[in-house]
DNA sequence: GGCGTGACCCCAT
DNA sequence: TATGGGGCCACGC
């Protein structure tokens, strides 16, 4: 384990692990990496620049509003819907039909 | 080394 | 059913 990582790249690795048609929750992530720190796994999705290699897209609110996007909330929209997420008025129809979770 | 900021969360009106 | 406000944490200046 590579603790000497910063917070922002184990948002990242975890987020890698979550496959195409699935979503997770920025405060899922936070849990996952034992910590309650939301707001800044939002703050490490908005400083990403790798949006090809890292699915920030794949990140909804707890409540399944799809929440923000670098390139627009409805490019993150159309993603999400071309992977087999039902996205309703962007939410996620049925977050907890969709939702990874990392084990816990 | 302190302070503001943000792709959030949740409860109480 | 809709809104408001307080709280949480890492990061950069």
């Amino acid at each position: 384990m590579s603790n000497h990582s910063r917070f922002n790249e184990r948002c990242y690795q975890l987020l890698k692990l979550v496959p195409e048609g699935r979503v997770t929750t920025y405060r899922e992530i936070a849990r996952a990496l034992k910590s309650n720190a939301w707001r800044a796994v939002g703050s490490a999705m908005a400083k990403n620049r790798q949006l090809i290699v890292i699915p920030c897209h794949r990140v909804v609110r707890s409540y399944g509003s799809i929440g923000q996007y670098a390139s627009g909330v409805d490019a993150k929209a159309n993603l999400l819907i071309g992977e087999g997420v039902d996205i309703v008025d962007n939410k996620v129809k049925d977050l907890k039909k969709h939702l990874f979770q990392f084990g816990h």
